[in-house]
RNA sequence: CGGGGCGUAGCUCAGCUUGGUAGAGCGCUCGGUUUGGGACCGAGAGGCCGCAGGUUCGAAUCCUGUCGCCCCGACCA
């Protein structure tokens, strides 16, 4: 039976929403796929829920193929395995929590990993039992503080979660590279352009991690790539580390006044006014060290300052910042920070003064602490054997030529740089260039983070127990509709892809003949006869222009027009994703479909 | 949580400056004319003007408070 367009419960809206910014938002809207209920949640209206399950179908297809088992979890969770592994506590306002008439806590899941583990350490205790991956498809919650762009980024959102359990690091590989293809089969089939990119492993403590962006200007992830093959999350990113100089020739330090200089590009110009370099070439911000001064805060709530030494020609990106210091919180330093610090002279911060180490220790092979105590770490690109333009610490003074690891060394290395197009990969793989990119899928691997907190061990062959290691495998359901919609329309509506269409062919019957209606019900019976999935506009007084317009909103890749040259067998086959409209004789058709692009 | 904007019909919006019977287009219902790009004529249904106070003879309009929503940022799959 197929699909009529009269009895189908939708409604095509004619203007945009109000409230939708993003392609995506405003076409699922307006062809009535989905309907807003709340801030970030959203109802499902029969169209939406056709392409959400054939999204799920093609997810659960290439899952069951290397024999991962479906699950399915309430959304509904007790608050004490969330307790155990201190994620009750982490989460924070991020999710939504509730209590039962008894006061007992619950939350609604942002994630399942505590459950997964904890339903396999019921059941299974023996290394016979393993390699398993369990998935489920299941509605997460976590409650933004600000929901946006539709289903992009919602409060309730609906993930394939996946788990694998194995006793050994080989067997955690093997199934982690078993997800990962199964991903790339998934996001082929789905039509989905990806780019697998390194992932920050975070907090989690997990050892390797990998994100599948769909590259798109409204992607919220920012990625490098090389041509030569390397791509990173920026947050990933790994700076190239120059191999360390050699202090031979390198004069020694001197100060020198520099007015006026609170900021790098001011330093710069005064510096080639006053002090211009002995081999006549320009000074520029890369050769002076910024010292910023942050402070963090950890999750007991204690804040400490720190200062991050970089290239003047840099900024601090915070957001790899906050990946640096997970999981404390980072923030500028503000004045009643650097009031507790009156050794630190704003604007002049430098990790050396005239009067000794003020930052990290003075003298090679003389680890005296500074001053001031205050942690000092450095940006890979400050390496030993290279000199730099810094503060004094004294108002109105640099020091030119301060050598890294002669007149200064710092407490360790960090990654907070800003990145920026051209900057090299870590891997020698050439110069990177930056985009966007939405994150649609994401392997990781656990190791035995949960498995610890939660106690989930085997026993191996030798009779011994050995703590499970775990991988973690989400995809996003929802979200993933939304980025093919956002990638898959022309202004006018949307074009699925084949894979995901609602229906196989949209048939529209255009003219006022009640004979032409009647070949459009024959072409529909005998498409689905072949095995099509057709939606038939058989709307009796509405006008060509209002079923064209809504043929091309609801976006079936595939349209056949029934009109005017019906009665000579003809039809009109409409290719929406090529554009293409050409005349087809109707006995025909079935075959032209078939071979459509 | 910081910044900006908006709450009037199912949708998109006008009206508010300068207080005086609640409006338009689209959508919906009925009748008729149309029928290959969002047609037309006529007749209708549909509003606690976000909520609560206040000022006033009288408030969608002015004042105070409050709630909600959207966008940018922070945060996040």
């Amino acid at each position: 039976m197929s699909t009529r367009l009269s009895q189908l419960f939708v409604r095509t809206l004619r203007e945009d929403p109000v409230d939708a910014e993003v392609a995506s938002h405003r076409l699922l809207v307006r062809a009535g796929y989905i309907r807003r209920q709340a801030p970030g949640v959203f109802a499902w209206l029969p169209l939406g829920l056709k392409v959400r399950r054939k999204i799920e179908a093609i997810i659960r297809d290439e899952l069951e193929a290397f024999g991962a088992q479906e699950v399915l979890f309430p959304g509904l969770l007790p608050r004490e395995p969330y307790e155990v592994t201190n994620r009750w506590t982490e989460y924070g306002d991020g999710i939504f929590r509730l209590k039962d008439r008894k006061g007992a806590d619950y939350l609604l899941a942002p994630t399942h990993e505590e459950v997964f583990t904890l339903l396999v350490k019921d059941l299974y205790s023996s290394y016979k039992d393993l390699p398993l991956s369990l998935y489920q498809i299941q509605d997460k919650y976590r409650d933004e503080a600000r929901p946006r762009a539709g289903l992009l980024r919602g409060r309730e959102f609906t993930m394939k979660d996946s788990y694998s359990f194995d006793y050994t690091d080989a067997g955690l590989d093997a199934s982690y590279q078993q997800h990962r293809d199964a991903y790339e089969r998934i996001f082929t089939r789905l039509g989905l352009d990806y780019v697998i990119v390194k992932a920050d492993a975070g907090a989690m403590g997990g050892s390797r991690s990998e994100e599948f962006l769909h590259p798109t200007p409204v992607g919220e992830d920012t990625f490098v790539r090389s041509a030569g093959g390397y791509a990173a999350n920026v947050e990933a990113f790994t700076t190239a580390v120059p191999e360390p100089r050699s202090f031979d020739g390198l004069t020694p330090a001197e100060v020198l006044d520099t007015p006026d200089t609170p900021t790098i590009a001011a330093l710069v110009d005064v510096a080639n006014g006053k002090h211009p370099r002995p081999d006549g070439r320009a000074w520029t911000a890369a050769d002076t060290l910024k010292n910023i001064v942050l402070a963090l805060t950890a999750l007991d709530g204690t804040r400490e300052l720190v200062v991050v030494g970089i290239p003047g020609d840099r900024d601090i990106d915070l957001k790899r910042a906050e990946v640096a210091f997970a999981p404390a919180d980072v923030e500028a330093a503000n004045e009643g920070d650097f009031a507790k610090h009156p050794g630190l002279v704003k604007g002049y911060i430098g990790p050396w003064s005239p009067s000794g180490a003020v930052l990290g220790a003075a003298q090679t092979g003389e680890p005296a602490r500074s001053t001031t105590g205050i942690r000092f770490l450095l940006d890979p690109r400050v390496s030993e054997g290279t000199g730099w333009i810094t503060g004094a610490n004294v108002h109105g003074q640099h020091v030119f030529g301060l050598v890294a690891g002669r007149d200064f060394h710092s407490d360790g290395i960090i990654e907070v740089g800003s990145v920026v197009a051209g900057d090299p990969a870590p891997d020698g793989s050439g110069p990177v260039e930056l985009a966007r990119g939405m994150e649609i899928g994401h392997v990781f691997q656990l190791g035995r983070k949960y498995a610890d907190a939660l106690g989930l061990k085997v026993l191996d062959e030798n009779g011994k127990l050995v703590t499970v290691t775990m991988g973690s495998y989400g995809i996003g359901v929802t979200r993933i509709l939304a980025v093919i919609a956002e990638s898959n329309n022309d202004g006018k509506g949307l074009i699925w892809p084949k894979n995901v269409a609602p229906f196989d062919v949209h048939v529209a019957v255009a003219g006022k003949d009640v004979a032409v209606m009647a070949i459009g019900e024959t072409i529909v019976d005998s498409l689905e006869e072949s095995g099509f999935d057709v939606l038939f506009d058989d709307r009796p007084k509405v006008s060509p222009g209002v079923k064209f317009g809504d043929a091309e909103l609801l976006g079936v890749p595939l349209i056949v027009i029934v009109g005017r040259d019906a009665a000579e067998g003809t039809v009109e086959l409409w290719n929406r994703r090529t554009g293409d409209r050409t005349s087809v004789a109707m006995i025909e058709l079935g075959a032209a479909l078939a071979a459509q692009p």
